[in-house]
DNA sequence: AAACGTCTTTCTAGCGCTGTACATTGACGG
DNA sequence: CCGTCAATGTACAGCGCTAGAAAGACGTTT
C-alpha cells in the first residue's frame, strides 16, 4: 500500500517536506521550477498522500456517515444515491451504517460521531426516540431524518406527513372512494411516521364527513411487501369491504396490488391504491402506482446544508426543516372516477 | 467532537496513557483495582478513542470500500446490504463509492486504495477493462466483482454467466418457446456481462436447433426499465414476432412486462419472460417474474474471504471464484407450457 | 537476607502530514 | 549601497494513539 511518504518525495526532490506538501496542495507561492521538480518526484515515486495522517493533522475527516435502517429498501437506496451524489459534490465520502432498526446499532451510530471517524452524521432513526438521542447528543454535527425523533437541540429534516396523508386521502375521496383503508399499522412499533400518516388519513375522512371505521385500519406484522399482501388478503377474507387503500409505503402498496389482483379485484375500478415514497417501482407496477412523493433531492440538500453549518461551527438550537412533497398520480388512483379498462 | 483524550483520562485516573490504553483494549495484565479506577475515569469523562489516531498508529483502517455503479439499482442495493452485514460481522465499516459508471470515478476508486483510506476495496467495474485495472493495480487488497475485467493478478468473483443464460434460455425452450428474444444490447457499451449472457442465450438456441435471428436481439439506449419498455414496444411496433424474452437484468424485464401489457399481450401465454438478478421486485410484479438468481450471499462471502487473505498478506496471482446461481421460476415463465389465466 | 522471577505500570519513540514560526533570497526604492 | 518588503523555503512541534523497552513492585527461593 502507500509505501511512499512525503519525506521520500522531499528527499528525492531535494526539498523540505513542507514544500512537497505545498505542491500537493497547490499552494500558490511555489516557484515554477521547483514545483516542476517536486511534481516529477511525486510522479516518479507514485506518491499518494496518506489520508489518515492528513486527518489526524487537520482534524477534518472529509467523511459523513449515513445511518439508515436498510440499504435495500427502495426508499433508502434512492435516498442513498442522492446522498452519495451530493456528498461527492461537496467533497465528502460517505460511510454507510446499516442499523437494521436495531436500537443498539442506532446507539452505536451516535458513538462513532464522537470517535473522530466522521465530520458529521445523517441519521434516519427508527427505534431511538427523542429522549434517547437528546441524551447522547454531544453537540457534534448530526442531522436527523424522518419522524421518529426530534430533539430540541438537533437539526432535523422531514416532509409534512400529516398533510401528505391528507392529500393522498383527499385524492381518493375526490375519485369517489368512501370506504378507504389504511395499510398499515405494525403492532410492536407505531413509529412517528405511521402515526402522522394515520392522523392525516383520519383528518381527511372526518373533514369529508366519512365515518372512521377501525376495521379499515389494517395491521401488518412487519414492513415488507409480503406482510402487506397478507394483511390485505386477510381483510378480504374477513369480508371487509373497501374501495380505496392509503399505504404507508410503496412496499405495502405493492403487496396490496398483489393481494387485490390475486383476489380478482381490479385496480382502480374496484379498489384504488395510493402508495408512499414514490420509489421507482411505482412507475412499473401494473397498474402503475399513484404515490406520495417526498422531494428527495430537497431532503438531501437540506440535510447537507444543516450539517455543513454545524461543521462550520453553528451551535444553536435545532432547526426543523419541512421539505415539500407532491402526489404523483398514476393508474392505481387516477384523477377522476374511472371506469376504463386501462388496468 | 472528541475533546477527551487518552491523556486526560490518564491524568484523572493518575496512571500512564499506556495503562488506559491497556484497559481500553482489555489487555489481561491490569490489576483489577486499577482497571476499575481507569474505567471509572473513562466513564466519567465519556472518553472515546480517536479512531483516526489509532489508524495512523496501527496502519489498519478497519474500513473497506465498496465501489459500485449505482446504489439504487436493485441488484446493487441488495448486494450492498449483504456487504454491509458481512462487513459488520467481520469488523469492518464500509465506505460507499458510487461510480455512476464513469471511467474517471472508477479510476479514482483504485487511487483511494493507495491512499491509506481503506484496508481493501470491493469493486464492481463497468467501464474499466482488464488492462486499465492491471495497470493501476499496485498489489493492494482488491477484489473485483462482475465480468467487466479480470486481470491475472487480481482476485475476482462472478457467477458463470454463460451457463446461467443457457439455463434461462433452455427453460423457455422447454416450455415451448421458439422465437426467443434477448433484451438487451446497449450500443455504446457491450460489457462483458452482456456478452456472456448473449453467448449463453445463443448457445442454447443452437443446441436446440433454433435458427438465430438478429431481429430478436433487442437493443436499448441505457440500462433502465424505461429503456426496456421502449425497446420492446418498438420491436412490437416493427412487427417482430416473439414468444419469449431473456432479459439481461430485472429492470429490463420489468420494462418488458410493461410493454407487453400495454400492447395487450399476456405473459406468459403470449410471451414468456425471464429476468436476471432475482431482485425483490421479481416476486411482486404481475405476473411474478422468473429470474436468474445469483447467489448474492456467496458472492459477498467469497469476496470478503479473498479480501481478508490479501489483507493478511497473500501476494500471489489472482484467484477467480465462480459462485453458484439458480433459476427462480415464477409466473412469467413457468415450468410447463401454460394456458391458465393465472396472469 | 540476597537474588531472582513474574506481574504491572511507566516511558517514549514513532505513524505521516500540517501549519506556524522563522530563515533566506531577490527586487526595489531611497 | 543599504534597508525593507514580499516571495519562497525550511525546521519542527504537534495531531492522539500504539507498542515495545525499561522500570518498579512484590513474592519466592535458596
Amino acid at each position: 500500500m502507500a509505501r511512499v511518504r512525503l519525506i521520500d518525495v522531499a528527499e528525492l526532490a531535494g526539498v523540505s517536506m513542507k514544500t512537497v506538501s505545498n505542491v500537493v496542495h497547490d499552494y500558490p507561492h511555489v516557484a515554477p521550477a521547483l514545483r516542476q521538480k517536486v511534481q516529477a518526484a511525486i510522479d516518479q515515486l507514485g506518491y499518494r498522500p496518506n489520508l489518515t495522517a492528513r486527518r489526524l493533522a487537520t482534524g477534518k475527516t472529509g467523511m459523513v456517515a449515513l445511518a439508515i435502517p436498510e440499504i435495500d429498501h427502495p426508499y433508502f437506496s434512492e435516498l442513498s444515491r442522492h446522498i452519495a451524489e451530493e456528498a461527492t459534490r461537496r467533497g465528502y465520502r460517505v460511510i454507510i451504517e446499516q442499523t437494521l432498526s436495531d436500537p443498539a446499532a442506532e446507539r452505536a451510530v451516535l458513538n462513532d460521531r464522537e470517535a473522530g471517524l466522521v465530520d458529521g452524521v445523517i441519521f434516519h432513526p427508527v427505534r431511538m426516540e427523542t429522549l434517547d438521542i437528546a441524551k447522547l447528543d454531544a453537540g457534534a454535527p448530526l442531522v436527523l431524518l424522518g419522524e421518529a425523533a426530534m430533539p430540541v437541540m438537533t437539526d432535523h429534516v422531514m416532509i409534512d406527513n400529516v398533510s401528505a396523508a391528507l392529500d393522498a386521502t383527499r385524492h381518493l375521496l375526490a375519485s369517489g372512494c368512501r370506504r378507504i383503508a389504511f395499510l398499515g399499522v405494525i403492532a410492536a412499533d407505531i413509529t412517528g411516521s405511521t402515526n402522522q400518516r394515520l392522523l392525516g388519513y383520519q383528518r381527511a375522512l372526518l373533514e369529508a364527513g366519512v365515518q372512521l371505521d377501525p376495521e379499515l385500519i389494517f395491521t401488518a406484522s412487519e414492513f415488507t411487501a409480503e406482510a402487506g399482501v397478507r394483511s390485505v388478503a386477510e381483510a378480504i377474507e374477513r369480508g371487509v369491504r373497501f374501495d380505496g387503500v392509503v399505504c404507508r409505503d410503496d412496499r405495502f402498496a405493492i403487496g396490496a396490488l398483489k393481494a387485490l389482483h390475486d383476489s380478482g379485484r381490479s385496480v382502480p375500478e374496484d379498489v384504488a391504491v395510493v402508495g408512499w415514497d414514490n420509489t421507482f417501482l411505482a412507475a412499473y407496477t401494473s397498474p402503475t402506482l399513484t404515490s406520495v412523493a417526498p422531494n428527495k433531492t430537497a431532503i438531501v440538500a437540506a440535510a447537507f446544508d444543516l450539517l455543513e453549518e454545524r461543521i462550520a461551527g453553528y451551535r444553536g438550537v435545532g432547526r426543523h426543516v419541512i421539505v415539500g412533497h407532491s402526489l404523483e398520480v398514476r393508474e392505481s388512483a387516477p384523477v377522476a372516477p374511472d371506469d376504463s379498462d386501462l388496468a
